[in-house]
DNA sequence: TAAATAAACTAAATCGTTTTACTATATAAT
DNA sequence: ATTATATAGTAAAACGATTTAGTTTATTTA
């Protein structure tokens, strides 16, 4: 009853051959291992005829490689990584690689045991949204061999290959957007992570503003209340306060919760307010009014990454290419940051 | 310079103890194997140190144990996907099992390579929203004992696992709630797709209408259609004519292409529309008006499901078990929807 | 005191591939 | 008639773990 997979050595004895030369074979080496015609088709009528599939656990064990890559992100479900992940899956898949998707929830911990856990498991590459405590961790895959690509931040002290977009320039652009459309107390919406691309948003946010003459009124929310009633409160209270009369919000989910908190509290500011966003949804197009985005080039950030780690996986020197790519985000300029 | 893996071996050959011995002490079967207090000692301390990390690809050839379950949908970028995807991982890493995400576009011919391919890889088990074409290949990992559980849809002429919810009555009672809303000319939008989970959506919506002696408008839209110019045509059309005052969108992505073509066309119309849509999105509790929709207890799916895998994965006798949970989808009623 | 039992380990087979280093026969070159 | 070369394969080691069936020494038991 127990259907027991079949095995090399099954087909061999089958078909009274060596394994050996079933192998070579499978593996379209026969013309060059000098098998026969008519053994190399005998062996390959066989194996499809039955379907056959080669154990590549067995494989893996033998090569040391498993054409598998690992994705890790804070968040699999956030928008923005759902729709990086779908990219970079059918980069890998063009060139018969796995790709392992899973969220840190941007917690060292489970980042390490994430990491170690792959690791074990002989994983050929590693693509990483780093949470800030594991440059050691990052440190010891690279002493490893192990091929590493980071994104959306990176670590100043560690030479490693990364894509970012110019979160500097961009933040600065769309407040300076808002500024140019007459806005005069921006608030700055983002979380308390000291995290390399949040710190880059906000001088950003500080540098059109000062350079404006504008108060800056920054709020940074806890990490931990991000999605929070606590969260939504702080919200609510500085948008009600100081004459805020624009808000740029640092990353997606805020201004999720900052939709939410305007239309629970004062719909018709929606209306009033100057609104960027920083990471573009599809919502934003359907929204009313539909919100301003500074959007990462997603195809580019997945082709970058995945260029990096075939160049990575293709070789054995991999000190040798440190990349450092930075690319561009683009202002998309929708209703809600108009001259009201 | 190149830092090789260690193994077992030469952790025994460093303390002078045997491989067997190692392997022992470090599955936690020291005592019971009656290996002395000491050497167990010695031996966590070294590989602690060390930080050794057995080889998981070797584990797994002599195991047939890969600890990874596959969890292949449609596109992972979607919504509702990519939050159950979420919760399935939590879920899994609970039980020390990994998955695996992949999307198969609803194709069969990308359904049935990801299967062989995940299949050859060894993994534990398939958790599949199967595209219409694929029954055979479902049979056939049933037929080699490899634990499979469907849902979203399933396949009525094979006995299999499966979580669904229940369409026709969810679709009834959305369609109901429209009607009992006052609104006369509803119409269905959904695609051409002939999966049971669309057709229990269409008959559901069939049923209802028909008792209140409605006429029914379906729209079915070539699912290669669905995200370009020519199926926001037609969902133009069909707004625009027949006096329709409702619309039931049968699936979160058309809802969205839905909503854009009325902002793109008749923005007025939004607010004067009855709007109901099958799949929750958090975008809809932001939208303006609010959107009804019929949510499907994305919790609950991934519990029943991974209880299901679960209580596979621990027995060999596969057949003796079939589930079929069908759960309800809950109507969460917004602005949309109430009478005008 | 000899036999039985327990304690503390270990050798070697096994999982299913890949790959190196042969072997045996046939043909060509000198 | 030998030697060299090509053809058509194969045996066996290796990857790194788990696990069965021992072995050796020490301690009880009869």
């Amino acid at each position: 009853m127990k259907k027991k997979r079949l095995a090399l050595k099954d087909i061999a004895s089958k078909l009274n051959v060596s394994i050996t030369t079933v192998s070579f074979v499978l593996n379209g080496k026969g013309k060059e291992k000098k098998i026969s015609d008519e053994v190399i088709k005998k062996i390959q009528d066989y194996t499809e005829s039955i379907n056959f599939r080669p154990n590549l656990v067995a494989q893996s064990l033998r090569t040391g490689k498993t054409k598998i890559i690992v994705f890790m992100v804070e968040d699999i479900s956030n928008y923005f990584f759902a729709k990086l992940a779908r990219i970079i899956e059918d980069l890998a898949y063009d060139k018969d690689y796995k790709v392992l998707f899973c969220s840190n929830e941007n917690d060292d911990k489970r980042s390490k045991e994430l990491i170690n856990l792959f690791y074990e498991r002989q994983v050929d590459g590693f693509i990483i949204i780093p949470s800030s405590g594991i440059e050691e961790d990052i440190k010891s895959l690279i002493n490893n061999r192990v091929p590493v690509v980071l994104f959306d931040r990176y670590f100043k002290s560690l030479e490693t290959n990364y894509v970012i977009i110019n979160n500097k320039v961009a933040s600065q652009n769309a407040t300076q957007h808002l500024i140019d459309n007459g806005f005069k107390n921006i608030a700055f919406i983002t979380t308390d992570v000291r995290q390399i691309q949040m710190l880059d948003r906000l001088k950003g946010y500080e540098e059109a503003t000062n350079k404006a003459n504008l108060v800056s009124h920054v709020l940074q929310i806890p990490f931990k209340d991000v999605d929070s009633e606590r969260g939504k409160d702080m919200i609510s209270y500085i948008i009600n306060h100081n004459n805020i009369d624009a808000i740029f919000f640092s990353t997606n989910y805020l201004t999720q919760s900052g939709l939410e908190v305007l239309k629970e509290t004062n719909p018709a500011l929606i209306n009033e307010l100057g609104i960027v966003t920083f990471d573009d949804n599809d919502l934003f197009r359907i929204h009313t009014p539909t919100i301003t985005a500074v959007a990462q080039p997603l195809k580019e950030i997945a082709q970058e990454i995945m260029k990096i780690m075939f160049d990575l996986l293709s070789r054995d020197d991999l000190n040798l290419s440190v990349k450092k790519i930075v690319l561009t985000a683009n202002l998309i300029q929708r209703d809600s940051s108009i001259s009201k």
